[in-house]
DNA sequence: TAGATTGTTAATCGATTAACAATC
DNA sequence: TAGATTGTTAATCGATTAACAATC
């Protein structure tokens, strides 16, 4: 089953909702309803969950706590994969704590910081190391993704030590786009894009509301 | 002229690329040098450069300075957009220190949070105000766009305080879907689905690999 | 002029939407 | 059974890729 690279952030957001209606008590759901809180259509919900090979019914639509479960098995895997951040900054501790014990398999077990004065310290149960033995480390520790919060201009250096280190997938918040191995999966976020895409589009919006008065 | 929304993505790199070879000297520029530097292909590169009505020459290709310039007009628009921060935690410090004048007319010009604490304090040259009078104080400033850093129960309500204040466009980094009327545009930077979506590829990519051999 | 690159048009590809039979 | 929703197939839409004439 191929499941596109859309549909897995559907379901990165289908699964929250779920386990908003779960606390809830709600034990069934429809495509519809799925679809009106996850800012969708009752299409797309279907295709998305029908993806995943879970099964709905007619009658009460598609049971939470199954669905969940199916998700958790297709976005968090049979595997545990470990995260090592690299960039205590600002962003870097956002991740830090945003990620603490979120998900069972998929945790940051290793914070790297090129700034002495940083190294030693303990983030949010995390110890911050020296960026010196970085290869070996991620290696004994079975690193297998990485998180990039540096400045731009150090993040290449950083992403060849992480891939030297075994690393198969990067996520990327500097704005310097890399060069990795074609093996090795690379997100991008770009925090300045971000926030120029919504600049163009409020402005875009603002003025085609104009020209309609 | 139409802009998608890709092609704004993938102006906002070509921007950055281009200001590092502006940087080193570089005049000129042909479509497949800024593709490679942009994970881009040639055609991409053509198509987008088009849509923003500037004309490369088959001789010498695209002029870097003149290049710089037209996507600027494109990305930051000919008017300033002032923008409010709510929600001063990590992610929200590493929002304030990112944007510190990287754009003329695109600058974070309020924060806000609730804790009494941070509110009085000057962050980045941004004074922490408390989220009281907020409605106003965006009206009084000419706030159109709004980062929202808090913690997802919260989001909503910040969410509908920002666009009574009026703005017209949303970063929302929170993993709740907001509810907002239908002029106002939102972009949703979900940092959990992000290294969820890493691993789900790194995941793949190594089963293939291993499928393969 | 020759060669590479550009702007432009046509073909391909994939994702979304619409339509419909199957199911509870 | 009737009605709403599901899984599935066909049609639409948009973006990317390929092909080619125009240009320096």
């Amino acid at each position: 089953m191929r499941i596109s690279e859309k549909t897995i952030e559907r379901l990165s957001v289908f699964r929250r909702v779920l386990g908003r209606l779960q606390e809830s008590g709600v034990q069934n759901v429809y495509s519809h309803e799925l679809a009106s809180m996850s800012h969708s259509s009752p299409e797309i919900v279907r295709r998305d969950l029908m993806a995943t090979g879970y099964s709905g019914s007619p009658a009460k639509g598609y049971e939470v706590l199954g669905l969940i479960e199916t998700i958790d098995t297709v976005l968090d895997g049979p595997v545990e994969q470990r995260i090592a951040l690299v960039g205590v900054g600002n962003l870097g501790r956002a991740m830090l704590s945003f990620f603490r014990g979120k998900r069972q398999r998929l945790s940051i077990v290793l914070a790297f910081d090129l700034n002495p004065e940083k190294v030693g310290r303990v983030l949010f149960g995390t110890q911050i190391l020296p960026v010196d033995g970085m290869e070996t480390l991620l290696k004994e520790n079975g690193v297998s993704l990485g998180v990039i919060t540096v400045p731009g201009p150090a993040a290449q250096a950083v992403a060849d030590r992480l891939v030297a280190g075994g690393v198969q997938g990067l996520l990327n918040f500097s704005p310097t786009p890399l060069r990795v191995p074609r093996d090795v999966y690379v997100e991008d976020i770009d925090l300045t894009m971000a926030i120029e895409k919504v600049a163009f589009y409020a402005r875009q919006r603002a003025r085609n509301k104009g020209e309609e008065a």
